[in-house]
RNA sequence: CGGAGCGUAGCGUAGCCCGGUAUCGCGCCAGUUUUGGGAACUGGAGGCCGCAGGUUCGAAUCCUGCCGUUCCGACCA
């Protein structure tokens, strides 16, 4: 590619909006443009990048028998209705005003639809489709770029099988195959268990590139033997433990005391196991509304997504007016024992199961409760591990800490089951001629944020730093001045040994532009080496080449440039 | 959805409090000189100051409404 016909709008300066190194390097090297908020027009350059990205994507895939499709971004409202995901994706979903249609946020109910009238038998039995396409999320809040938008490119695959078992080979051969992409992009990446979402499901495994600009935390034991998305995180904690004192609970006096530290404070203590923190949480599905309580160990907090796996719905927190009437005091005052609305459901964590001596508001303001008992006061509560996991906590076998980190999900894989086949009636025959329904699996990768992951893993002061198939270019050929015949001719002449030797080069022939813009261009665009042809190095007869990694320069005769340049490529750098 | 901010030339900005038709840098165009780390000089082009309404002799500036957009949080995968 010759760099004086290819459109590449260079910025010299960072935008002002772009905060994260992947977006603000995207926007300067010439890869995106934003359109309107998460939505990004593709440059020239930046759609070499993507699809070397899709290149790994789709080999992989076709490695475990995937088959590729590509299926309609949009798709009649009904089909979506009918696994009422139309209803539970609510405002994520776009929807088109003229028609009963809607724009794709991705695709388990089209492919299911193919399915059903097509994969009859066992004996068609297992598949695995995909496609790599755009899918439309209204997402609220698109952030940092491509890392979040609401029109992006996906490769979503699905997996229909006959068996449990074929779906647990189908799932760890694509978790196996999502291992060589990551792996082959380039990144540092973990695999993480996870909460499955809208999606249902079983089983489901994220995989997340650590990098500070990541919106998820990941919980990861030292010894490696742990790794988990924190909405699904256990750690060891001890119980509460019982004293047995058989203090009856009263009331007491807590002027202004809101927080679980005020508290803490006005009682003069360090522990705060035995404060039990309330929390109110409204389940807005039901009809007339159905209030929970959460009680937790004062040092904890709710960890809401598993509060609503248990649910399996959203749910909120409970607004200020909804408590007041709900407990008849506010928030800071209110507990498990003489609530107004009886009709709460009351939950505890797990580690209060055994709890007494427990201090909690009195749902009184201004006044706490203390001596609760909760299997002796609060009869109709249920307990559940609510906790979120904290920095330094040991595993639940307890050989290992815990840390925390920020992260990138780049893909997630699920075990679907039998949902989405059981709601649109596909189903296959088995050996017996017994009817059962498909046993599907669903599998996605974001592209550009797998790109985006990547810049964020692999940049400094200067720009990207390409690396190994990644690179959209193995090599960047800089003639610093193509007014010198000597220079030019030099310089054309590797460009088609280049192209001979089947090494993408990026051949920056710019005539009127000074050899300092060269320089900075090719440093922020991240070609992983520079061969760069001037009149100094010429008249010794040599060249130089440039690691962009690590900074180093090599001068070599230029007869032995080439096969250098070719051992550099093959070592990945 | 809650909180905070911002919309002035392709990009980054000054002006806004205190009203008088827009400042500066980069970039762009032409010419001359320059060519190994974002050149110098000279000349030039480029603006419905987000949109609509209001106040005023006069609005980028004051008022009202709307739209767009960024960040933090919530939500989401």
């Amino acid at each position: 590619m010759r760099l004086s016909g290819f459109f590449l709008p260079t910025l010299k300066d960072d935008p002002v909006d772009a905060v994260t190194a992947s977006h603000r390097l995207m926007l300067r090297a010439g890869m995106i443009r934003q359109l309107t908020a998460g939505v990004y027009s593709q440059l020239p350059f930046g759609l070499i990048v993507f699809r070397k990205f899709e290149k790994i994507i789709r080999e992989e895939m076709d490695a475990i028998r995937g088959n590729e499709f590509l299926l309609p971004a949009i798709a009649p409202n009904e089909l979506w209705a009918e696994t009422g995901r139309l209803e539970d994706y609510g405002d994520l979903m776009f929807r088109v005003k003229n028609r009963e249609l809607v724009l794709c946020p991705t695709h388990e109910e089209i492919f299911t639809s193919i399915a059903k009238p097509n994969l009859i038998s066992y004996k068609d039995l297992p598949q695995i489709w995909y496609q790599i396409q755009s899918k439309f999320r209204n997402e609220e809040r698109p952030r940092a770029g491509v890392l979040r938008g609401r029109q992006f490119t996906m490769k979503d695959a699905y997996s229909f099988d006959s068996t449990l078992e074929g779906l647990d080979k189908s799932y760890k051969d694509m978790a196996q195959a999502y291992r060589n992409i990551f792996t082959r992009c380039g990144l540092n990446f973990t695999v993480v268990s996870a909460h499955s979402g809208a999606m249902g499901g079983s089983d489901s495994e994220e995989f997340m590139v650590p990098a500070s600009a990541g919106e998820d935390n990941i919980v990861i034991s030292e010894d490696g033997s742990y790794a988990s998305n924190i909405e699904v995180a256990v750690s060891f904690k001890e119980k509460v433990l019982r004293k047995n004192s058989d203090l009856k609970s009263e009331d007491f006096h807590t002027p202004d005391i809101k927080t679980i530290d005020e508290l803490a404070g006005f009682l003069n203590t360090k522990d705060k196991t035995r404060l039990a923190k309330s929390r109110v949480f409204v389940n807005p599905s039901k009809e007339g509304n159905e209030y929970v309580m959460v009680l937790i160990s004062g040092d904890d907090e709710v960890n809401e997504i598993k509060l609503q796996n248990y649910f399996g719905i959203n749910i909120r927190s409970a607004h200020n007016e909804e408590l007041l009437e709900i407990t008849g005091a506010d928030a800071g005052s209110i507990g498990p024992i003489g609530l107004k609305n009886k009709k709460i459901k009351i939950i505890a964590d797990l580690l209060l199961e055994d709890g007494d001596e427990l201090i909690s508001g009195a749902n009184k303001n201004d006044y706490h409760l203390k001596n609760i008992d909760l299997k002796r006061d609060v009869p109709d509560i249920e307990y559940k591990d609510l906790r979120t996991v904290k920095e330094g906590e040991e595993t639940i076998d307890r050989n290992s800490k815990l840390k925390i980190t920020r992260a990138i999900e780049v893909g997630h894989i699920f075990k679907l089951g039998t949902k989405y086949a059981e709601a649109l009636g596909a189903t296959f025959l088995d050996a017996e001629g017994k009817e059962n329904p498909l046993i599907m699996g669903s599998y996605g990768i974001g592209v550009e944020r797998t790109a985006a992951a990547f810049i964020e893993q692999n940049n400094d002061e200067k720009g990207i730093i390409w690396k190994g198939e990644a690179a959209p270019f193995q090599v960047i050929l800089i003639s610093l001045n193509q007014k010198s015949d000597e220079v030019k001719n030099i310089s054309e002449e590797f460009y088609k040994n280049f192209k001979l030797n089947n090494i993408e080069v990026l051949f920056d022939d710019r005539a009127d532009v000074r050899p300092g813009v060269k320089f900075n261009d090719a440093d922020l665009i991240g070609i992983p080496v520079q061969l760069i042809i001037g009149e100094k190095n010429i008249k010794e007869g040599n060249v130089e080449i440039k690691i962009r990694r690590t900074g180093e320069r090599l001068i070599v005769r230029k007869e032995y440039a080439l096969n250098k340049i070719s051992e550099l490529s093959k070592e990945t750098i």
